[in-house]
DNA sequence: AGAATAACTTTGACGGCTCAAAATCATATC
DNA sequence: GATATGATTTTGAGCCGTCAAAGTTATTCT
């Protein structure tokens, strides 16, 4: 039933309630992020509430309804999905993924979505490493934070790899980068964007930060 | 340009006049192809032609512009290759597939259409054996082939000649290029990017590559 | 020709989404 | 507490694509 514009509403919002963790988003942060006026994320916003996707808390900001949040889900997945095939399959760059799964998540029906899944092996991560929400609407809690945006000095045990790649993952055992050991955080240099680390007591090496942000 | 809208009148127009083989689309076909009231389309026509898709003739019907053949024949390309794409890669069934093609085409973006095309090993025809235009919006009719395909000494017959351009029709009938006509290709030199041929015993002529495209 | 019918166009209206600019409210500051 | 600053809401407007219904023109059939 939502329209594109709903969708994109619902998904912004929900990203933003994601990664910030407040109940009610302002709703300058509505505007912005949609990159629309703030007098048409208002009226827009009083519509969706007439129409059952959101509460609305005038002068406060708005937080999803049961339904908006399982159409946002929805919309997350299929963004994330459709990254996943523009990289996986048809072999784009990173960089210019998101405008086009932006289109294409309003385009794709259900049905195609599954199958979609099912061409990629069903993968829990997109190529960005941000979980996608299954079918359901669930989505797998970060609950940690990447390497890339640990502090210098930081003992940090190590949850989850992210990438698929075999290299690299081959080349993460042989440095003992393992879920469930711990890791200290000897330098993060921003201008080298590289991390140097040392897990327990074998020799400390560097990664890049592209890797460093796959290793919650 | 053109909204996904106006994509659609165009390609819908496109597809009546190349299976119709008439130069004006009635306004009455183009409701019922768009399934909206007749009014609806003429108030749309005269916006697009106001934008130079089309040419209007009122009481008569519309026929596409340069511009209008060219957006209207990419959206082809888009809808059959996302068609092959469907069936191909997904494994859906041909019946279920135009109502997809049918919203992506419209979000799809160039650079994908490339690498989709890329990928699909670039086919020739769809699912249904309809043939999928290039890039360049040249479309192979079926059982003929685009004059500047043709090998040198062969002796061909004239199926059609796709331009509506009146000028390029003037000179096709001085040089009794017409459909029927059978026409002896004397060279066909592609550094020099022109064709030379005789039409019956008349003097040969030449005609460039991207003419030569319009000839089946 | 005259009338009936079919095809097309005009008119007036509406919903969705957007903007700019004016009005209002909330907060931080002095 | 009064005020300045910033966030939010209201108001008035416009474009897009659509419909229903009334009006016009062409065509066809006696």
């Amino acid at each position: 039933m939502p329209t594109p514009t709903v969708e994109n509403y619902l998904k912004q919002i929900l990203m933003v309630t994601l990664d910030e963790n407040c109940a009610k988003v302002p709703m300058g942060k509505v505007a912005s992020e949609l990159s629309v006026t703030p007098g048409t994320a208002t009226s827009m916003v009083k519509k969706m509430e007439r129409d059952g996707w959101l509460t609305y808390y005038p002068r406060q900001g708005v937080a999803l309804t049961r339904k908006g949040r399982k159409v946002a889900m929805n919309m997350l997945r299929r963004h994330r999905l459709l990254e996943t095939f523009l990289v996986e399959t048809l072999g784009f760059d990173w960089s210019e993924i998101h405008v086009e799964a932006e289109e294409l998540e309003h385009a794709i029906s259900e049905k195609v979505v599954e199958k979609l899944d099912l061409f990629l092996g069903r993968p829990r991560y997109d190529p960005h490493g941000h979980p996608i929400p299954s079918k359901g609407g669930v989505i797998q809690r970060p609950s940690s934070q990447t390497l890339q945006s640990c502090k210098v000095g930081m003992r940090v045990k190590i949850d989850s790899i992210l990438d698929q790649e075999s290299d690299f993952l081959k080349f993460a055992r042989d440095k003992k980068l393992l879920p469930g050991k711990e890791v200290v955080i000897i330098s993060s240099e921003k201008v080298a964007d590289a991390i140097t680390l040392r897990v327990g007591r074998n020799p400390p090496f560097s990664l890049g930060f592209r890797s460093a942000e796959k290793i919650l």
